[in-house]
RNA sequence: GCUGGUGUGGCUCAAUGGCAGAGCAGCACAUUCGUAACGUGCAGGUUGGAGGUUCGAUUCCUCUCACCAGCUCCA
């Protein structure tokens, strides 16, 4: 048999890798617990999985017995054979062996389909394929972790156990692989966030951050630069409050559509509910007055808070809370405008991811079941989305059914430096809201319009967008956000006193600088610095202060030398205005 | 919310059905030092919370809260 060379760049060559893998831990798995029924075992984006249903509950301490007999069953190199039966065969087949999990699997298929099935040695299960020729075509492979799932995702059905395990052509693309997860940890904003101390989460108030001193300087900074860059494009700021009646809520059709995630409050005995978006407030301003056409576009800013009731499981530090900042803007325009306010918003996205140095994909989705509205106007701002992305050039996917209530939306999917992606910036197009507020204008025709309304946000929230920041760039922010720019540190309490001229001096400029004039040797002050990821270190002793200089350490470039303090502040405000990670 | 796991000083972690311990951080003293931890001493705890079993519970049981992983959901 001639082996066939496998290609890990090639997706196809991937997934029928992976496929195979998890088909091989099933195996193992049967050996093991042959009572263990079988539900299905995909590869995923990172590895694979087999949802089984067992009585006993398997823990990481069966991990390395599973792993003994998978290398067993991939040393006994089983071809995998793929056949095919007809569905009342299949169905008794499986019957037979009493899989029921294959059984519901097999009645959802139409009639006429003809199943197919691939054998390993001892081992047959239902499916699609592709595999790989042979078991020992697999070199390297782990189990990774066990957790519960509903069958069919459903929670409605029971909950088995999933076993998760990744697999690549080599033990070194193992190796580095595991490695990736450690230094993922290694990032993890919770973690850097505790350290630096730059936010808090408590058990008095589960998904309500705090954020300290150094988080409230990433944070400010961060909203100075969108106020600057939003004011440049043409947009005004706006505060909406964040209680208001339940009423317009009614009105809104969240109350329908978003009530279980909603927190309610009695006022006077009246009903009022904490806002979970900003939108109805926004509509409340529009409301005030009458407009023309010339007003339009019209691009309003919010940095909003929000409060929403997210599942007590769902919550994870700063990612997913239960209030966050959203920094939205509506943009009301005329119908022609819309293709041009679109692409606008898509440049002023494109252009703020690009400043921190963020990959991203986009993704279109379309209308949502439980949604309101005509399929008319969902297909005119669905093509309205396309349209702008075609004529921008920009790549998308498309999300079926993954839309929000009121309109279709793209969503804005950043990647960090490890790969993972997170969902930050949305465009939706909102044909509800004007509607149920009546929000008309005058047009040049003297008669009345609805004007449209374009939803959307950057960051998304100013919360996830510092997560993601964190664990982007592992603590070590750009100059133009981090809490402590430089920090001067002194050989011996003798040069204190020029430390403190040389921080005054940094401070006049608006540099973020602070000494630390401690009784302690150089060393010890030194690691704690580098530990805080202080961006600049100034070591100050003798040769410093006779020469008026620092000896300058970066925390991206190492040891700089020796340098004037002109020199260094004029290179710190350079790095400042450039803004770039 | 569901399944499983975890919860011990500010942080990281030991220990045991029988007096709860270490390192770091903190404070005091000493030291005045040149690129990742100087030394000595002191202080710090109702072992997440509430019940229960027991002569005795941090340990065993029940409930509850929070966190972690996954599911579901989402900015």
């Amino acid at each position: 048999m001639i082996k066939e060379k496998l290609n890990f760049e090639d997706e196809q060559t991937k997934l029928k890798y992976r496929h195979t893998s998890s088909h091989v831990m099933a195996q193992a798995i049967k050996h093991i617990w042959p009572e263990a029924k079988l539900a299905i075992g995909p590869a995923i984006e990172n590895g694979f999985y087999y949802d089984i249903d067992l009585d006993y509950h398997i823990t990481e301490e069966d991990f390395p017995k599973i792993q003994k007999e998978m290398k067993k069953i991939i040393s006994a190199a089983y071809p995998l054979e793929c056949f095919t039966l007809e569905r009342d065969e299949a169905l008794s087949y499986m019957e037979e062996e009493n899989e029921p999990y294959k059984v519901e699997l097999i009645k959802d298929l139409p009639e006429d389909a003809v199943i197919s099935f691939y054998r390993q040695g001892d081992f047959t299960d239902l499916c699609a394929g592709p595999h790989l020729d042979n078991t020992n075509q697999i070199k390297a492979i782990k189990i990774m972790s066990v957790a519960g799932a509903y069958w069919r995702g459903n929670e409605k059905n029971k909950m088995l156990q999933r076993l998760y395990g990744i697999s690549f052509p080599t033990v070194e693309e193992l190796d580095d692989y595991l490695e990736k997860l450690e230094e993922a940890k290694r990032r993890d904003h919770r973690k850097i966030g505790k350290e630096m101390d730059l936010f808090l989460i408590r058990e008095e108030g589960p998904g309500f951050p705090f954020f300290m001193p150094k988080g409230m300087i990433i944070r400010n900074h961060l909203e100075e630069f969108w106020r600057k860059e939003h004011e440049k494009r043409g947009y005004s700021e706006i505060k909406t409050p964040l209680i208001l009646s339940e009423e317009l809520w009614k009105t809104s059709g969240h109350y329908e559509h978003y009530k279980d995630n909603m927190y309610f409050t009695k006022i006077d005995d009246m009903d009022y509910a904490v806002k979970p978006m900003n939108c109805p407030g926004a509509m409340l301003t529009y409301k005030r007055k009458l407009y023309s056409y010339r007003d339009f576009p019209m691009r309003i800013g919010e940095l909003g808070q929000v409060h929403r009731h997210e599942l007590s499981g769902a919550l994870h530090g700063l990612m997913r809370v239960r209030t966050f900042t959203q920094d939205d803007a509506h943009i009301f325009c005329l119908p022609e405008q819309m293709r041009e306010e679109i692409l606008g918003v898509y440049n002023f996205i494109d252009y703020v991811y690009k400043v921190f140095g963020f990959k991203y994909h986009i993704e279109l989705s379309t209308r949502p079941e439980n949604s309101m509205g005509s399929e008319a106007e969902w297909d005119m701002a669905e093509n309205a989305l396309k349209d702008a992305m075609e004529s921008a050039g920009a790549d998308y996917v498309i999300n079926e059914g993954d839309g929000a209530f009121y309109g279709p939306k793209l969503d804005f999917h950043l990647e960090d430096s490890i790969g993972r992606t997170w969902q930050c910036g949305t465009i939706q197009l909102d044909f509800q809201m004007p509607q149920r507020f009546d929000l008309t204008y005058t047009g040049m025709d003297g008669e009345k319009h609805r004007p449209i309304m374009i939803h959307r946000v950057i960051f998304g929230s100013i919360e996830r967008f510092i997560g993601i920041l964190t664990e982007h760039t592992a603590g070590k922010f750009p100059l133009w956000l981090a809490p402590v720019q430089v920090r001067l540190l002194t050989v011996t309490e003798k040069f204190n006193d020029y430390a403190k001229t040389v921080e005054a001096s940094l401070k006049e400029q608006g540099i973020r600088a602070e000494s630390d004039l401690r009784n302690e040797k150089i060393g010890y002050k030194l690691r704690e610095a580098r530990n805080e990821r202080v961006n600049y270190l100034g070591v100050i002793g003798e040769r410093e202060t006779d020469n008026k200089t620092l000896t300058v350490r970066s925390s991206k470039e190492g040891e700089l030398g020796e340098m004037s303090l002109e020199d260094f502040r004029d290179r710190l405000l350079n790095e400042i205005v450039k803004k770039e990670l």
